[in-house]
DNA sequence: AATGAAATTATGAAACA
DNA sequence: TGTTTCATAATTTCATT
């Protein structure tokens, strides 16, 4: 079992799935929604916040509405597995704040970068930012045309 | 352009950047840090929600922390490329909150999604799920095994 | 020790200048 | 657009079990 897992019960879980659905209703209503009191829901909510199972709020952007309407898969092999490499690499794509997500990966690709940019133009622009920082020579882009779903709730 | 695309100058730029990292601050000291009034950030936030540019406030769940260790890119090729079969495949990838992300490619790729899973066992256990919904015949599955970053702000 | 009710403080929302 | 007011929600305290 992980290390950083925390035991939650029923109620820590249906107090996530409400929050990560929605977190703009009041204590009041979430409390009521799960019948519990204000205060019960409150401390659980800052237990879990104190646990780092709750770790941030944040507001989501529709990345269409500002005219990010390309999603890119970078798939990166390389030669170079040393410490050190990964660490240039990651200190420089983790920069990038085009670069939304950024996995090491087992198999046959070495690093997965998802990126959001405008345009091909655009992506053409991040690709060139990207192997300024870190020569990369095997790279391989695949472009999303459509986001069928996209969810920041994480299954509890 | 995008016909969905909203019009937002360097304030809305600021809001944006702000909510999108840490949405728990309030209103005040919020416009306090961008030299803004309390009310014309407020509205200014307001017609954002409106026009679909902050599409909704929700607090983010550390997955590790729920000992949800494994995240799993799972790409489908189809030979099936009509309406019908993307409706019933989109509609079940969908409704499985395992599947946190979904995108219809382009190129080798047909559709390609993004799972969070507890380990292996939990992995087949979604797979099968998936293939019991919808037939597929060439499913292809790569394992993170770190993630390095993962940011929920779209640039801006 | 844990829980819920109630008081207090802080914040969001709205009217108005 | 900024200032003031009012309503609502978050937080703390306290009594109860």
């Amino acid at each position: 079992m992980n290390i950083n897992m925390k035991n939650i019960d029923d109620n820590d879980r249906n107090i996530l799935k409400a929050l990560q659905r929605d977190a703009s209703p009041s204590l009041e209503n979430l409390a009521a929604q799960l019948s519990l009191s204000t205060n019960a829901c409150w401390r659980r909510i800052k237990r879990m916040e104190a646990d780092g199972i709750i770790a941030r709020r944040v507001a989501i952007v529709d990345p269409e509405a500002v005219g990010l309407r390309m999603t890119v898969f970078v798939a990166v092999r390389t030669s170079d597995h040393s410490d050190k490499w990964l660490e240039k690499f990651a200190a420089a794509a983790s920069s990038v704040e085009e670069v939304v997500e950024f996995y090491r990966m087992a198999g046959e690709v070495d690093y997965l970068l998802k990126l959001l940019v405008r345009d091909v133009a655009d992506y053409d622009r991040v690709y060139k930012k990207l192997i300024k920082a870190v020569p990369l020579s095997d790279v391989s882009a695949s472009f999303a045309m459509e986001r069928i779903k996209y969810e920041t709730a994480v299954p509890v």
